[in-house]
DNA sequence: CTGAATCCAAAAGGATACTG
DNA sequence: CAGTATCCTTTTGGATTCAG
């Protein structure tokens, strides 16, 4: 979802579905594994668990396994993971203020262009 | 490769693997297919195309057929299209600033988390 | 030159059930 | 609660070939 779209570089996509989501949720501190659940709508703990793996190795998030008869596993962004915000919210604020637009453009072009795909 | 992380809203994912280097590949004006072939490095033209497609039908760009024998294509990114170029340099910056540290914690996860992945 | 057609491999994401 | 283990579907991207 994140490309590092640096000119002279082979394409590196960092993240999958459901990072942009996450760094989100953890902006406001740390969160348990059901909290992250809960919010993101309808992701499986499977894919979950690969994704917040996958950030733990980039060191953009940290797993702190806090025991306890009902175990508890708390995650918070990094330092590194904290800069992510930044152009998080300069998608954030273009996805607000131009995906309308480009939505409508989607579906006026699927009137126009191609009125009967049957 | 962008995300529109509205927390509200389902997941959208704006373009794939290649949407973010054509947009800047376009930030100079208009290019033609070609011209995105070969700095794009690899792509093939279904991919280039499937790809300009879909932003053409996002409104992103322009697709302009100017006849000839040898048929030339122009493609350039419509004012919508611009308004990526913002957030973009946003990711670009981060990606310049801090892709290295994310690259380096990568490398030292997997050297001490997994020695022998035999 | 531009791009459509076909076929294919890999990966991502998901459903479900089970474990410490 | 916080995962792990399997299996599976869909999507994505690519290689190759052919056409206008």
């Amino acid at each position: 979802m994140f490309a590092a779209c640096l000119p002279g570089t082979p394409l590196i996509q960092i993240g999958g579905k459901w990072t942009a989501k996450i760094v989100r949720c953890l902006e406001g501190g740390p969160r348990r594994f059901s909290e992250l659940m809960v919010p993101l709508g309808g992701v499986t703990p499977k894919v979950l668990t690969e994704t917040l793996r996958a950030m733990e190795r980039d060191g953009l998030v940290t797993r702190t396994v806090r025991g306890g008869v009902p175990q508890r596993v708390d995650y918070a962004l990094t330092a590194l993971g904290r800069t992510l915000l930044g152009p998080m919210a300069a998608c954030c604020d273009w996805s607000e203020a131009h995906l309308p637009a480009l939505l409508d453009a989607r579906d006026a072009h699927e009137s126009t262009g191609r009125p009967a795909p049957s």
